[in-house]
DNA sequence: ATTGAAAATTCACGACTTCGAATATACTAT
DNA sequence: ATAGTATATTCGAAGTCGTGAATTTTCAAT
């Protein structure tokens, strides 16, 4: 069981291991519940690029949807997903430094 | 602008991606700082293969090492990777039913 | 210098990921 | 029915990942 639960936080983790669809997340995090078309638009990326996001999120059961007439609505299923990004954030914060000399933060306004 | 926030969260994320290393980081955060040998023996796995996960951890800085004689002992570099760890546990716990599903899917050998 | 133990690296191969292009489905309006 | 828009899926190529076997490096003790 411990097992499996080290797959089923391992395969939530490899949702999250991709750019574009940890920017989709805080996305939905920031905005709410947002049709696809508006996340295209934001991220700009390809509609099929996006569609495939998606489904990876849908599949670990990342997001939830709803339909309205034409359009899919997408939301975070969970705010634990939020705040998991908003700890990796201050882990970035913290270690930025050590990882990247030379970049200092253009990132954030200065609040520490 | 977080576009490089975001590759290092996804970076992040890319070294939890999988169960051995998930198993590695709970482990440390567990017995704080142990040799190779221990990990080796904890999860009973092939040698090479527990060198390999920790040359991954390394790449992206979430554990340090000390040697000590013939031994390298490895802890994790900070705790907020641990307090990520426990956040993802409470949402598997908020979410048991569903993640039992998911579980029955991952072991099902044909997956769509 | 030689041995032996601990850990790291390299190699090869199959499995998985990512992307854009093309195609398919779903819904709305005419 | 037809057309148009929104979203999803399939396909193929290039790249990345995970593994065990074999090899190499590192260090301590002789």
């Amino acid at each position: 069981m411990g097992d499996q639960l080290r797959e089923f936080k391992a395969g939530i983790f490899q949702a999250l291991a991709n750019p574009t669809r940890v920017a989709i997340v805080e996305l939905l995090r920031d905005e709410g519940e947002i049709p696809v078309a508006r996340v295209i638009e934001s991220l700009g990326i390809e509609q099929a690029n996006a569609s495939q996001h998606l489904a990876v999120l849908r599949s670990k059961n990342i997001v939830l949807t709803r339909k309205e007439g034409n359009q899919v609505f997408y939301r975070l299923r969970d705010k634990i997903l939020g705040q998991i990004l908003d700890l990796m954030r201050k882990y970035f914060q913290t270690h930025l430094a050590e990882v990247t000399d030379l970049l200092v933060d253009l990132n954030t306004p200065a609040r520490k």
